[in-house]
DNA sequence: CTGATATATCCGCTTATCCGAATATATGGA
DNA sequence: TCCATATATTCGGATAAGCGGATATATCAG
């Protein structure tokens, strides 16, 4: 069974996207659906452990899901996330897309295009 | 003129809610329209300049709008606050409200009900 | 002016958080 | 098996953030 249930509170989502990083990590993926870690390293122009690290922390929250392909982890947004959590990250995406059109610009492309789970 | 100009980001909400102390005051003055620093000094069980550094945080970001009349200032969600931003804060507050339903019973009463302005 | 109450700010301290190089693990191909 | 690539985790150090007592400011009453 997997370590986290899925009890999102709204205390835990401010937190985790209280950070610029996992707000923007979060906003790549509300906006291209599906990354791996390369293609998110790139976008966000920082370390891989650090990326990795801030992925870590969505993941513990249940705001993202990984899936495996390959070599590869591609991360999404968490299609089970309760609505009202969507519903924020819509707002917020939505909110931010001219603030960040640049990050949105450098994404996707780094590894061979996986057929959807 | 006042220091906070009126450009909220959803970097700087989601970083100002970030931290229980103030997610849990916007609960509060989403609920009860208005509140005196009083009020919220009990409600949230923490010492007077822990909650008025965290309001003043609040009203840096345009979170909040106060309001003093005599003795008291009165805090309540800034009505100027972008549309996405109400409703992100709507959204919150109605996933939290059962989570915090105690915090809820012990707000409202340490000072006279004033008109509004 | 003096004192009481309400709030804001200052300050040093403690703790949480972020960082990124280094390292460990996993996968695929030769 | 050995190597290359992708990702995760560890770890020590730097910085930010929160804390709350003490103090400053503001208002009102006498």
């Amino acid at each position: 069974m997997p370590a986290t249930s899925l009890s999102l509170t709204p205390a835990m989502l401010c937190k985790c996207l209280g950070d610029e990083t996992r707000l923007r990590a979060m906003l790549l993926l509300h906006r291209f659906g599906e990354l791996c870690v390369c293609d998110l390293v790139s976008a966000l122009a920082l370390p891989q452990s650090t990326v990795s690290r801030h992925l870590a922390q969505l993941r513990q929250c249940s705001l993202v899901s990984d899936r495996r392909a390959g070599q590869w982890v591609h991360y999404r947004l968490n299609p089970a996330l309760p609505d009202w959590a969507a519903r924020v990250l819509d707002e917020l995406c939505l909110a931010a897309a001219d603030a960040n059109a640049d990050l949105m610009t450098r994404a996707e492309g780094c590894c061979p295009v996986a057929a959807t789970a």
